[in-house]
DNA sequence: ACTGTACCCTGTAGGC
DNA sequence: TGCCTACAGGGTACAG
């Protein structure tokens, strides 16, 4: 759910609570998420400062005093809540807008004064993970991982050297966070339509013979760079989980071109195509035939 | 090396 | 109302 949008609408709207505030107490209410929970997860946590919140891809990393990061991955579902001494920011709109929800608050942060900062994922794709930070490059979750779309890592010229050769279809090379890191399968459908190319074209068509960007691969990559910042300056899309640490939903969504609109109209000016739903690597993927080539 | 599928887990929407 | 199926923004582990 969350891609590097919404990740980063979260990221922002924890920083001012959670950078300078020190962890009074973690409160780990099940053992695992996806994964195991952190070995002597509260032990880790408790007492640490937290130094600064950071977004990777789509993980959210607090750096702590101590010299760990605490690296959290949202999955599909999971959402972060802020409440102040026991009132939410915004009655009302807490997690399932009817209240607190037991049975998904699965990580509760308890801040020295008084705030707590609650993890809940109702499907648990989500995960935590600790790590000293000077290590963290070399993680097998960071190694790997390919460029920040919004950094000036990601050219035409990289998108090329990256494609060359590859038959893997565009939909699936763009989901493939070893080559962009933060893309998901809103943003992937979103950005291939404005660069009016069809998630069917082989990748290796963003680069010549000799390796050198085509003009789809600089297309791409601003469609790209735009629609994540268009998407980031709308605080996220909600589909129907997702909400910001304060529990805004996104606004993105009403501005979708085709995600989630099979069968309304192309808006692209004088095409009077339809939006097709079709499925890759097992995801929905939502274009017009007519425009993407 | 690449591709496709199954799977992790839960909730919800839609068809009947 | 209830049951069943399909599907959902993520990512990994396989088998072929």
């Amino acid at each position: 759910m969350p891609e590097l949008p919404e990740v980063e609408t979260v990221r922002r709207g924890l920083a001012p609570v959670l950078v300078g505030s020190r962890v009074a107490k973690l409160d780990a209410r099940r053992p695992d998420l996806r994964f195991p929970l952190p070995e002597q997860f509260a032990r880790r946590v408790a007492g640490q400062k937290i130094v600064g919140l950071e977004r990777r891809a789509k993980y959210l990393i607090a750096r702590l005093s101590g010299g760990e990061d605490l690296v959290m991955h949202l999955g599909m579902t999971g959402r972060f809540s802020i409440i102040h001494d026991g009132h939410v920011d915004r009655p009302g709109e807490y997690i399932h807008e009817t209240g607190p929800d037991p049975a998904h608050d699965h990580v509760v942060l308890h801040l020295s004064d008084g705030t707590q900062v609650v993890y809940n994922d109702p499907r648990r794709f989500g995960f935590m993970v600790m790590m000293p930070h000077e290590l963290r490059g070399e993680h097998a979750l960071f190694r790997k991982l390919g460029v920040e779309p919004l950094s000036d890592e990601l050219t035409a010229q990289y998108l090329a050297s990256r494609a060359l050769g590859k038959k893997v279809n565009l939909k699936a090379f763009l989901m493939d966070q070893h080559v962009i890191a933060g893309l998901g399968n809103i943003y992937v459908s979103e950005a291939l339509y404005q660069a009016r190319l069809s998630p069917d074209r082989a990748a290796s068509s963003l680069a010549t013979a000799r390796g050198a960007p085509t003009d789809k691969a600089v297309r791409l990559v601003a469609a790209i760079k735009d629609v994540l910042e268009r998407a980031i300056a709308a605080g996220g899309s909600t589909l129907r989980d997702y909400r910001a640490a304060d529990g805004q939903k996104g606004a993105f969504q009403e501005r979708f071109s085709v995600y989630d609109r099979e069968d309304t109209a192309c808006r692209t000016g004088n095409c009077k195509g339809k939006i097709r739903r079709a499925v890759h690597s097992g995801r929905a993927t939502f274009y017009c035939p007519r425009c993407q080539r």
